[in-house]
DNA sequence: GGGCATGGTAAAC
DNA sequence: TTCCAGTTTACCATGCCC
């Protein structure tokens, strides 16, 4: 009895598209007259066959299985069983009917094709023309005129491009959104100062209030409102919904689209009327996937027949999920202002071209997870739960997750975990790599610029020093004075962005390993902190600590100018890796100390071992391709590791010389100006013998 | 059995 | 030429540890 619709559109081998279920299925406004069959053969013709229709299929395949077992579940249901659920619904209803509140007058205000639109707006020219915000592996969001090729948000853009060939393509710019955004919310503002903002683009207003002090109605304020959105913005226009509840007004504010409104009076004949014929995946919560489980394990494509089957509801789905279907079928939704709830994750995740090169992937995490650091500095924040994730060449999605005693906001600490995560999985071949931190201290540590939070080599590390230099100019001048701390010890940055300090020289490793000390008094749990991830280099680090103070001196002296300057291009997959800020290299070998090499000795040094970063050999090409722009300093003795192989410890090293900090430090320490000095950030490169094995 | 950690998935924009 | 994003939240299942 169950879909039937189902079992016969699978059938049909002529028009496979038709049974290509894409997440495209739910109409969105403008999109009334496409030709939707023409649509889904050119979406099914350009993604057959590829690794992401497999997995598509695979997901699909998952779902019809759990469909399966819920029929399953069903057929087996005895009436007693059905008479119990049908008790347990009625029940549920009766308490969500004692909840429902149709005093609230909320309005619901969605931008029309919000990022096109603004964009439209500082280039006029786009006016008329089918434009989408995002590039060609996926748009953001298509303007009209886009939509009427079938072009629509979350659609790939070379597939939008097949569908409407004259698509322009525009790059999104969010800061430009943030600003148009926050215009309208200066209007949302004075309708309702605590109205809750659900993206850039729309917002929730309970307008219940003005409607009373005004003595007028719910349409009056949001056509009002509308017209302020479109003054303050310059031409910018948005939909409302009017509704007793945010559930409600979300849908209604759908109806008129664009640049239209939909009222939906506060009286209980009115909203059930309404919500009975409405499709079940009008609903917010309820997407591609729950609207497939619905409609063929219980034969539901309306709200008003989550009511009559409520009591299979009851007996499928756990108590919270029955709960919000039934509250559906009754169209209650929030009515109170919802608390602000502070924020529970932070993440970053890049996709790249699928490869299994381990090197790449490390380099890869490594960015992401300076990316991360960055933007838990900003926000002050710390975490404990760091979770890897990662999306395979088939599409298969991963998550690891660790959970530490001590909360981390570092790029070192970042790294010490993921690594180790990543390192699990493989080998591995992937398309994206993801980091999110959770579980968030309590207090929050400081502002951004609070020194103590960000070390001399979290700055580095974290690309802003990159950013600043390349991207905002206008930031550099204000730059010149900003400076943070290290270990105690000031440290400036200049105005192109470097920075120096005048007496850290430390490895990071020493710094993991130093807080690894301090916290193994609290060790304990699924977590070892003093695990070494950067295998192999535990040892070097001992030894150097012992060694700073006396080598920090020296090194000064030893410094090197840049290695990797203009005219010099990094290997393809290296290209915006933090590697390529990496300027120079000091190497430790033997017994020598603190002397340095010539080209000719390093070359026969590193043909002699291997290259690893992260515990991840390198190719050998990474090595040879940079030798003639290294330069070495020698500081350790010849290691042994546990299982006897040899190892020599090389670290790379990041140099910056601001040249007004340069000067004054050299009249300090009365020094020659020499050519060679400079800063090193180290990142922990390895070498191996190559006879060995890692 | 509750609380926590982990992993997978759905959904929204 | 390019070939399916990035960020956040929530829920569910499962396993483990008192």
């Amino acid at each position: 009895m169950l879909a039937m619709a189902n079992t016969e559109s699978s059938g049909d081998t002529a028009r496979p598209w038709q049974c290509y279920n894409t997440a495209y299925t739910n109409a969105k406004a403008g999109m009334e007259g496409v030709d939707k069959e023409k649509v889904q053969r050119i979406v099914y013709e350009m993604s057959k066959g590829s690794q992401y229709f497999k997995n598509e299929e695979r997901k699909e395949a998952f779902i019809r299985e759990k469909i399966e077992n819920m029929r399953a579940r069903c057929a087996k249901l005895k009436p007693a069983d059905l008479a119990h659920y049908r008790t347990v619904a009625d029940k549920i209803i009766l308490e969500l009917e004692a909840t429902r509140d149709l005093s609230r007058i909320w309005v619901h205000v969605d931008m029309d094709a919000f990022y096109a639109a603004v964009e439209t707006l500082s280039d006029p020219s786009l006016k008329g023309k089918p434009m989408a915000v995002g590039g060609m592996s996926m748009i953001s969001t298509a303007n009209y005129e886009a939509r009427r090729f079938g072009v629509r948000a979350a659609m790939p853009g070379f597939i939008a491009r097949k569908l409407c060939p004259e698509l322009i393509f525009v790059p999104t710019d969010f800061k430009k959104y943030t600003y148009y955004s926050d215009l309208t919310r200066k209007v949302f503002e004075k309708y309702d100062p605590n109205f809750v903002a659900a993206s850039l683009d729309e917002a929730y207003l309970d307008v219940t209030e003005v409607c009373e002090e005004r003595g007028t109605t719910g349409e009056e304020i949001a056509r009002e409102l509308r017209a302020g959105v479109h003054d303050e913005t310059g031409g910018l226009t948005c939909s409302a919904g009017v509704a007793p509840n945010r559930l409600l007004a979300k849908v209604c504010s759908d109806i008129n689209k664009p640049n239209g409104q939909f009222i939906l009076p506060n009286n209980r004949m009115a909203v059930m009327t309404f919500i009975s014929s409405l499709p079940v995946r009008k609903i917010g919560g309820i997407g591609k996937v729950t609207e497939h489980i619905l409609r063929d394990a219980l034969g539901i494509s309306t709200c008003e027949e989550i009511l009559q089957k409520s009591s299979y509801i009851c007996a499928l789905f756990s108590h919270s999920s029955a709960d919000f279907f039934l509250s559906v079928g009754l169209a209650i939704g929030g009515t109170n202002t919802p608390q602000v709830r502070s924020r529970r994750s932070i993440s970053n995740e890049r996709t790249f071209s699928a490869t299994g090169d381990e090197a790449f992937l490390f380099c890869k995490l490594a960015d992401i997870a300076e990316m991360l650091s960055t933007d838990l500095q900003k926000e002050g924040l710390r975490g404990r739960t760091l979770t890897l994730k990662l999306k395979t060449a088939s599409f298969e999605v991963r998550t690891r997750a660790v959970t530490s005693q001590k909360n981390i906001c570092s790029t070192e600490d970042i790294m010490k975990h993921a690594s180790k995560l990543l390192k699990a999985e493989l080998p591995v071949s992937l398309r994206l790599i993801g980091l999110r931190l959770s579980h968030f201290d309590e207090e929050k540590v400081g502002a951004p610029s609070d020194p103590t939070q960000k070390t001399l080599t979290d700055y580095m590390l974290s690309g802003d020093a990159l950013r600043k230099n390349m991207g905002d100019q206008s930031s550099l001048d204000l730059d010149s004075t900003d400076h943070c701390m290290m270990h105690g010890e000031e440290t400036y940055l200049s105005k192109d962005g470097h920075q120096t300090s005048s007496c850290d020289y430390r490895d990071p490793l020493d710094e993991n390993h130093l807080s690894n000390l301090d916290d193994s008094k609290s060790t304990s749990g699924n977590f070892e902190e003093k695990e070494e991830i950067y295998e192999s280099t535990s040892n070097a680090n001992a030894e150097k600590m012992n060694a700073n103070d006396s080598q920090n001196e020296d090194n000064v002296q030893d410094v090197v100018p840049p290695l990797l300057g203009p005219g010099y291009s990094f290997p393809a997959q290296f290209e915006g890796s933090s590697l390529d800020r990496v300027s120079s290299v000091t190497k430790t070998l033997g017994d020598v100390a603190s002397s340095s090499v010539s080209q000719k000795e390093f070359l026969l040094w590193v043909n002699d071992y291997k290259c690893s970063i992260c515990g991840i050999e390198m190719p050998p090409s990474f090595v040879e391709e940079r030798q003639e722009h290294f330069d070495f300093h020698l500081a350790e003795k010849l290691q042994k590791e546990e299982s006897g192989t040899d190892f020599k410890t090389c670290v790379l090293k990041k140099r910056n010389v601001p040249k007004d900090h340069i000067a004054s430090q050299r009249k300090h320490k009365k020094q020659k100006p020499s050519p060679k000095e400079g800063k090193h950030i180290p990142i922990d490169v390895f070498f191996v013998k190559s006879n060995q094995n890692f």
